[in-house]
DNA sequence: CAACAAAATGAATATATATTCATAACTTCT
DNA sequence: AGAAGTTATGAATATATATTCATTTTGTTG
């Protein structure tokens, strides 16, 4: 193995984002990889195990990344609500800033069940902010104090990937970040007229 | 092709069912659905066209007869409400008696995607009960006036989709209906204290 | 600039498995 | 019962592509 990741390993994994969220893991093949980043196939041996070990560490790296921004988004706000609303937009923006990765989380991540804990721990780290916030929401007064956190987490994360979900279908046609306010809008006050 | 959908056309769709949830469509192989089903290999091909139309036809299949629940769960309650719960209660019901189905609908589907219009149509004909329902409880006035719709269809939709998911992956280990009427409160009354 | 080492190449290999098809086992009808 | 038709079988085939490795290219050091 070459010494360190070298500029060649990032091109092949940002070859590999391309060409997996393009054709998915399996129907992508490590020539169409390699074209893609400007290496021969055997080059890609060279920095990888072999194909799922180029998966596994492109969403190691995105998630890495993904999940620092994450923290700061929600450090710097203050109160619930706020630092709500900044991680639903940090998500929101980090997804329509790369599409790739948007594609590849929502349809190969579970690819790796065996694999790795990972995809459990993307999760889990996500689930852990919700329950920070929603804590600090009812200490404040902000938040009821009889919701089943198990559930309302859920039901946030699942909206959020939901409304990206739309967004890579319908190619990009619209801005996603400006749906983060109003979606946090749902969360807070619900549908119902009061 | 033998004369019409017979038995054995059955065991091969719920086989394959079997298969495509433990292993994905990808690893599952065509000996594995086979012999799931108590079949030869080379029966398969009697009644499906490749191992594509396979997993066309579960889909197919399943997402048929899931239809047609929901609209008469749908029909049969009375205010935008009472069918929204309906809804929601019958969505989980039934990916609750079909953990496979769940399994393949939420890993497998967006493969599919050239394939056919099949997976639009799916979230199309479900957001479209979720439109009926909105503007039904808007005109009871019962639901907020200023929903963007759009947006309000997959914050619904994308947080069944996520509880399910969770459930998949806990291995059912709880009851996946028991979160409907909560999940309802949640679209209806927000997390936020009054 | 040799001589050596590190990195890159891409054609050859090995393997896995979807699909085919000659053959066999059943059904049906007279 | 046996001919004709239908359905089922599973070993053989064909193909695709991940991975290897002998060779070449590039870089480094005395």
């Amino acid at each position: 193995m070459p010494k360190e990741k070298s500029e060649k390993y990032s091109s092949i994994l940002q070859g590999a984002g391309a060409v997996f969220a393009r054709l998915g893991f399996y129907k992508a093949t490590i020539s169409q990889i390699a074209q893609e980043a400007g290496v021969a196939d055997g080059t890609i041996y060279l920095y990888f195990k072999n194909k799922d070990d180029i998966l596994y560490q492109y969403i190691q790296f995105k998630t890495t990344a993904f999940f620092e921004k994450m923290r700061s988004a929600v450090d710097v706000a203050d109160g619930a609500e706020q630092k709500l609303r900044n991680l639903i937009r940090c998500h929101l923006e980090e997804f329509q800033n790369d599409r790739n990765m948007a594609v590849i989380f929502q349809s190969e991540v579970r690819y790796l069940r065996n694999n790795a804990l990972q995809v459990k721990d993307i999760s889990k780290l996500y689930l852990d902010f919700l329950t920070e916030i929603i804590e600090l929401g009812q200490m404040e007064g902000q938040l009821r104090q009889d919701l089943f956190i198990g559930l309302v987490k859920r039901f946030v994360l699942g909206a959020v990937e939901g409304i990206i979900a739309t967004w890579v279908a319908a190619e990009r046609k619209y801005d996603l970040v400006a749906m983060a306010d109003p979606l946090v809008d749902l969360y807070l006050g619900g549908i119902q007229k009061r």
